[in-house]
DNA sequence: CTTCTCACCTAACAGCTGTTAGGTTGGTTG
DNA sequence: CAACCAACCTAACAGCTGTTAGGTGAGAAG
């Protein structure tokens, strides 16, 4: 038996960086332990000395990108200014921290159903804050005025975590051309619309 | 052997459509041949006899899914009008195949990486229709002035892919609270934007 | 009644899966 | 020197995987 945290291990985290990025390619259930143990040019064997089983891995790879998408909202929300500062924050905050963990935001975003369900159930305290800090921007901005008519606080975020999914499915897809200008101009496309034509 | 396309065996496609259902929910690598097979009343063996193997079944119902995102797309070039009205058909023309055919669009969506490349490579060609198709959209909408400045006809394409992608996934995810509601919300944000705060 | 075909089943295959118990290093500590 | 420890390896396990060969029964065709 070994901690679930066994404090800053950095071997730890190699491995789980190297989960992560097969998780991504692959899928979890695509990914054999041997293939993780592979890359890192050990045996699969080997891996249990750090990693409790292959599930705990993936709910460790996801509870980490989940965070990173949680620190993306919190530094959203202490932005000062209008609806708009406030997006555009969000958005360039998560793309960065895509292109740094990326693949754990993938696997978090694309496996995160495979988990057992008390794997989801310990998560989902997270993502319930994340929503609540999404629900708060698109309620102050409703507050003063700034939300569209029309708009629900919550289909809006809806509508924004697609966004940042769409750009996470973007990222791991492969790279596209100029993926910065895309995202850019998508953010606009959620603050401003598509359409030049009103009504 | 059987041919790929026996015409109109309607127990293949009740076999289709289980295939399509389990792999929806617990993805292609977390599928057995016997979960499928069980669905139907069946031994796994028996499913032999109307598919090739377990991936010409994903082939099958990815394509089965694309032709469904197909058909939405050409249907909203075919209408009259500008930008929002082609949007909304687009939108809701794929809404109501969710409801229909929603597990084939999802495995379609979801699976897709998980074919042979040569799958994928045969799945192809229709996905650049596809893309052609809302391509055309866009550059018609910018040739009449209805696309909103310093927006790209990829980068609105990628977004609305990504708006389809979105409702697929809260589609999948289980039934959401006033889904239609929230749909036609994230629409009007595509078109017209979140925020009333101009720049 | 015989023959044929469709749709299914049984039983098994080789290979892969996550996981474990116990052994082997190389380096550090007393 | 001896003892110890972390970090790995080897070999194997029980169980599951997709797939196949050959058998079975029902119903249609002649």
């Amino acid at each position: 038996m070994n901690d679930q945290t066994p404090l800053s291990s950095s071997r730890r985290q190699e491995i789980l960086d190297a989960a992560a990025a097969v998780f991504a390619q692959k899928g979890y259930h695509g990914t054999g332990m041997r293939d993780i143990a592979e890359r890192l040019g050990m045996k699969a064997g080997s891996l249990y000395f750090h990693l409790a089983s292959k599930d705990a891995a993936l709910e460790e790879v996801c509870a980490a990108g989940l965070q990173s998408v949680l620190r993306a909202a919190e530094h959203a929300v202490g932005v000062a200014g209008d609806l708009n500062r406030r997006i555009r924050a969000l958005v360039e905050s998560q793309v960065r921290d895509l292109k740094v963990h990326g693949d754990y935001i993938s696997v978090f975003v694309h496996e995160r159903r495979q988990l057992t369900a008390q794997g989801q159930k310990r998560l989902s305290e997270v993502t319930r804050k994340h929503s609540a800090l999404l629900d708060r921007i698109f309620e102050d901005a409703r507050a003063k005025g700034e939300l569209a008519d029309g708009i629900e606080p919550r289909a809006a975020r809806y509508a924004m975590v697609g966004l940042l999914r769409n750009f996470t499915q973007l990222y791991v897809e492969g790279p596209i051309r100029d993926f910065d200008a895309v995202a850019a101009q998508a953010t606009e496309i959620f603050l401003s619309g598509a359409s030049s034509v009103r009504g």
